[in-house]
DNA sequence: TGTTCAATTAGCCAACTTGCTAATTGATTT
DNA sequence: AAATCAATTAGCAAGTTGGCTAATTGAACA
């Protein structure tokens, strides 16, 4: 999965609604338009871009698409915000020795 | 914190990957110019949309802005995921009880 | 006080996004 | 085999994004 894909995908506000949403139960198309309020295509095309990032997937039951999270991803997501946040910072505040910033302010003190 | 403005913040390739370095070290403008490979006034905007978003923050040093990461909200984000991650799902799959289609996806509310 | 210089803003253009309605698709049902 | 019907795609318009170069800004230095 493409980090920067699904935070893409995701941060549309009916999208992150979506997937909220789509945590909870399966949805039809119709469904999630009556909820968001959108014409169906409209839902179709976002539902597309989750889809490609990898974040839902659908099944076909009876007449109806039943669309729900691949909550691997999700966790996945976590996982990387997770390592993110815990990041250390590394003992330089800026400048290298190695000139890989360039400004020198740090060079001297601080 | 807005999610969805931090989440479209960083689905940027460049933007994600300026998160993650300026989380390990402050960095000026023409250094992350220089990093990427793009122009100063193009990086210049990135750190405004990151900014705006309440991801980053910069202070003037010298001639030179140093820019870093606001933690406090990349921690935020990643207990938003984690909550995401752990929802769980309703005992019923997709339908209510009062629709009229066979799947029942109909319901006003939910 | 004037000069310097990193950073930002302005202006431009091409590409993408997001919504709609209308048309089409294709699996399911009869 | 034909009809049904949710879902998708196509086509369009308006707005946004993302890159560049050129011009401007304004804090810091001398």
């Amino acid at each position: 999965m493409e980090i920067a894909q699904a935070l893409k995908a995701m941060s549309h506000p009916i999208r992150l609604q979506m997937v909220e949403l789509l945590l909870q139960r399966r949805m039809c198309v119709r469904s999630l338009a009556r909820h968001f309020e959108v014409s169906e295509p409209t839902i179709s095309v976002h539902l597309k871009v989750l889809k490609t990032a990898g974040l839902i997937v659908g099944e076909k039951k009876s007449y109806y698409m039943h669309y729900r999270v691949v909550r691997e991803n999700i966790k996945e997501l976590s996982q990387f915000f997770s390592a993110l946040s815990t990041t250390p910072a590394l003992p330089q505040q800026c400048c290298q020795k190695n000139g890989s910033c360039h400004c020198k302010c740090y060079s001297k003190k601080d």
